[in-house]
DNA sequence: CTTATTTCAGATGAACTGAAATGC
DNA sequence: CGCATTTCAGTTTATCTGAAATAA
C-alpha cells in the first residue's frame, strides 16, 4: 500500500456533536461518518424506491457482473436468505436476472438489465457529487491516503462471519 | 482470511471482493470498513445483550453526559421516537437514569449508570483492540491523518435531516 | 400560536432462524 | 456423504408515521 502520506495537515476545526470531545475513537468516527453518507444516500435513493442495500447491490453487480446472489450476501454481511429475498424483488422489478450456473447449476448468475444501467447512470452524477462535497476539504493526495487507509481497514478486520 | 501472515510490506495484495476493482468510489470504502466494524461489533455486544445503536448511545452519554434523548436520536439519525424508546429500554435495565431538566421542564436529562459504566470499562479493552487490529497496518502519524479525514468528511456532510 | 420534547399506538419492512430441495 | 446455494415459511425486532400531552 505505498502510504505515500505526507502530511497530516489540519483540515477542520468546526465543533460539531461528532467530535466535542478530543479523540473518540476512530471506530465511532467512522461509524458516524457513515451514518451521515446513509441519510444523504437515502435521500437520493427514496425517489426511485431503493434501499442502500439494493443500491450497493446493483453497483456491485456493475462491477463484478454474474455474481450469485450468495455471493452478494457476503459481500454485504446478510445472510443468503436476505439477499435471496432481495435478489427476487429487483428481479420482479426488472432491474436484474438471473440464469442458471452452465459450470455448476446449483447457483444462479445474477446480471443487471439494461433498465438498471440506464437507472444507475442517471444517479451516478449525484452519487459523485455527493462524495466530492464529503472530500472537500481534501487534497487529491489526501483522497488517495484516505482510499489506502480503508482499504487497509476493511482487509485488516477480514471477513469475520466465514 | 488468508494474508496478514508474512509480508509487512504492502498491506494490500489480498484479492478480495472489496477491491477487485480498481477504484470504488470513497463512499463504498468506507461503507465496507463500516460493515465489517459492524460485524465484529455485534460479536463483542451479544453476550451483553446490546445492539450497535444502545452500545453507541451509552459511550456518546458517557462523553457527554445529560443529553436529552431527542439530542441522541439526531446524533444517531433515528427519530426521536426511536432513541426515545431505545432509552427507555435502557433504563428499565438500570443502564440509563433521567431526570427532568430544571432549565427546560420538556427534557429528560439521560445520564449514564454505575452499572453502564462499569460495564462499559469492562468492554473498553475489547473495543480498543478491535480499533488495533483494524489500523494495525497504519503509522501513528496516519493515523491522526485517518481521523482528521473522517472528521473533515462528518463535517462536510453536515446534519442533513435538520 | 408555534415549536420542541416526550410518550402512546399501530403499521411496516427488513432482517433473522429453521427446514427442505437441488446439485456438486 | 458432506457442503453450498437457493427457496419457502414463520417470526422477531427495529424503525417508522401519526397523534396527543406538556411546556417553553
Amino acid at each position: 500500500m505505498s502510504a505515500s502520506v505526507g502530511l497530516p495537515d489540519d483540515v477542520v476545526d468546526d465543533v460539531d456533536i461528532a467530535d466535542v470531545d478530543p479523540a473518540p475513537t476512530l471506530l465511532y468516527a467512522i461509524k458516524q461518518v457513515e451514518l451521515a453518507i446513509r441519510a444523504h444516500m437515502d435521500d437520493l435513493l427514496r425517489p426511485m424506491n431503493l434501499t442502500a442495500l439494493q443500491y450497493t447491490a446493483l453497483t456491485v453487480l456493475r462491477r463484478r457482473d454474474g455474481l450469485s446472489s450468495a455471493e452478494l450476501a457476503r459481500n454485504s454481511f446478510v445472510t443468503a436468505q436476505t439477499m435471496g429475498e432481495m435478489i427476487t424483488t429487483l428481479e420482479r422489478r426488472g432491474l436484474v436476472q438471473r440464469r442458471v450456473d452452465p459450470a455448476d447449476r446449483r447457483r444462479m448468475l445474477t446480471s443487471l438489465t439494461d433498465d438498471a444501467r440506464v437507472m444507475l447512470r442517471e444517479y451516478d452524477a449525484r452519487v459523485d457529487e455527493l462524495e466530492r462535497t464529503m472530500v472537500d476539504g481534501l487534497s487529491p493526495r489526501q483522497r488517495n491516503a484516505f482510499r489506502d487507509y480503508l482499504s487497509a481497514c476493511r482487509n485488516a478486520l477480514g471477513d469475520p462471519a466465514h
